[in-house]
RNA sequence: GCGCCCGUAGCUCAGCUGGAUAGAGCGACGGUUUCCUAAACCGUAGGUCAAAGGUUCAAAUCCUUUCGGGCGCACCA
């Protein structure tokens, strides 16, 4: 089992790429809870014509500038301007494919830019990554396949599918009603989809899985049909293995986000308002409270991801910052606020909870209603297993919660009667340990304190 | 033009492998704290489930068409 994400490389992280690794992320722990053995594989961007499109942007407007100083963010505004004098003088664009050429042929000054860049957006990565919490098992960028990809052309070939058409190498699809697959432009250099085909053939190898799963935006839909149709026809009898899990696209009220045109929301400054806006709501409520710095985080980073996992995937997410920052009602805050009361209860009990209780006394209305919720855990994870769909934990959580908050508010848990504490207590324990794994599934942590 | 996705209360969404009066949250209005954290709970108001046909004992849910929005459709990824 294997899920892959793709950050596109040379860009500077913003919201949109990040929903690949959220829900990657969460995909391959849902999997794991069910006892399969998951590999998470970041797919780097690394490769490709856009850098030669960044290299001709350097070598123009670039320059002035010592390249030993370079930033995400000065990459992102030389990407940014590439596209926009590109648009007044197409020739630019010939340029970035006569660099990327270069770049693939060996050409060691292209070679040095590109390694240059390419450290600089992966620490940018890593740094959002290591905030996240988001483990990959591996970094394989599709550099990494470029040494494959000559190999991968031939096997096509020999099976006798690689045509040449107007100049480039194909994969003819008209009989299953598809654009050709591109193989090679007209100028020799490859394409994704031929580094693709190269990395699922080296995956299939290394891991042998029995199921890998591409985390990527809904606009790739075309290239991974079409990509997985030439898998099938090399006559691949995994080629059916191959999913593509796709989400929609994050977009702004008056239009969709554009690393293009540098219309974006950067991740770490969204990170960054959530965690402060949470330390100010706990310096007005819980001021006492211990480890508050860790806590901010654990909830203000919790509050996005949660955001961010709990519509159903193939929905567009039009991006609100007060939507997002808002720590009440169905959000991540809520869930965790749950299970930290919960926890609050177990530490005033203070002693070791038994199993041994009257289950009868378990009864109410509000009581049956959580019991009945909390059966349906496995299901429900079984279910977004088989849908790709971590909304499904979210949504569950939330009833959970609501289920809870209604138990709570209704019946007191600790009281003089012995028994009827001993089974609520055994309740409250239960509902916590739901809780706290649903949390772990999604990729948040669930404090004890709040 | 072709393909895929979306269209459910003012807003954001759930429900959609068919079943009873369509559910939440936000926002609005009104309540609840001598009591385990009020980041909570309870109540009120608010919906011809985009539209029209069809299948069915039964449709928000399945099929067809239309409308509206998004995305994609050969040398970007």
């Amino acid at each position: 089992m294997l899920s892959t994400s793709l950050p596109k490389h040379c860009q500077t992280p913003c919201r949109s790429p990040s929903r690949s690794a959220l829900i990657g992320n969460a995909i391959c722990n849902i999997y794991k809870t069910l006892g399969y053995t998951c590999v998470g594989i970041n797919h780097l961007g690394d490769w490709g014509t856009q850098f030669g499109q960044l290299i001709v942007a350097y070598k123009k407007w670039g320059s002035e500038n010592a390249h030993k100083s370079y930033t995400v963010t000065d990459l992102n505004n030389l990407y940014v301007r590439f596209h926009q004098e590109a648009e007044k003088n197409s020739g630019l664009e010939d340029e970035a494919r006569a660099w990327f050429k270069k770049l693939e042929s060996g050409d060691t000054e292209a070679k040095e830019l590109w390694q240059h860049f390419k450290e600089i957006s992966l620490k940018e990565f890593q740094k959002i990554y290591d905030m996240l919490e988001i483990h990959f098992d591996a970094f394989v960028g599709e550099s990494f396949y470029n040494t494959m990809v000559e190999d991968t052309i031939t096997r096509i070939k020999e099976k006798g599918l690689a045509k040449v058409s107007e100049q480039a190498l194909i994969v003819d699809l008209e009989p299953y009603h598809m654009p050709p697959c591109l193989l090679r432009k007209k100028d020799d250099s490859t394409l994704y989809a031929t580094r693709d085909i190269a990395a699922a053939e080296y995956r299939k190898k290394t891991y042998d899985f029995d199921k890998m799963i591409y985390v990527v935006g809904s606009e790739q839909k075309l290239h991974f049909n079409q990509f997985f149709k030439v898998l099938e026809l090399i006559g691949y009898d995994w080629a059916n293995r191959c999913v593509h899990v796709d989400f929609g696209l994050m977009k702004f009220k008056d239009g969709k986000m554009s690393t293009r045109k540098g219309k974006v929301v950067l991740l770490e400054d969204l990170l960054i308002e959530a965690v402060e806006r949470i330390r100010k709501i706990i310096e007005g409520k819980n001021p006492s409270l211990e480890n508050k710095e860790t806590v901010a985080r654990d909830i203000g980073i919790g509050a996005i991801i949660f955001a961010d996992l709990c519509t159903k995937r193939s929905k567009d997410v039009i991006f609100d910052w007060d939507e997002v920052l808002n720590f009440e009602g169905e959000t991540g805050p809520y869930i965790q606020y749950t299970h930290a009361r919960l926890c609050s209860i177990l530490r005033k009990f203070g002693r070791s909870v038994t199993a041994d209780i009257q289950f009868e006394l378990l009864k109410e209305d509000e009581t049956i209603i959580l019991i009945k919720n909390l059966g349906q855990f496995p299901s429900v994870i079984m279910k977004a297993a088989e849908f790709y769909e971590p909304s499904l934990i979210c949504n569950y959580l939330i009833d959970v919660c609501g289920s809870l908050n209604s138990f709570y508010n209704a019946h007191r848990v600790l009281s003089d009667n012995e028994e009827l504490t001993k089974a609520r207590i055994f309740l409250v324990d239960a509902t916590r340990q739901v809780i706290k794994n649903g949390l772990n599934i999604l990729g948040m942590h669930a404090p004890e304190q709040m």
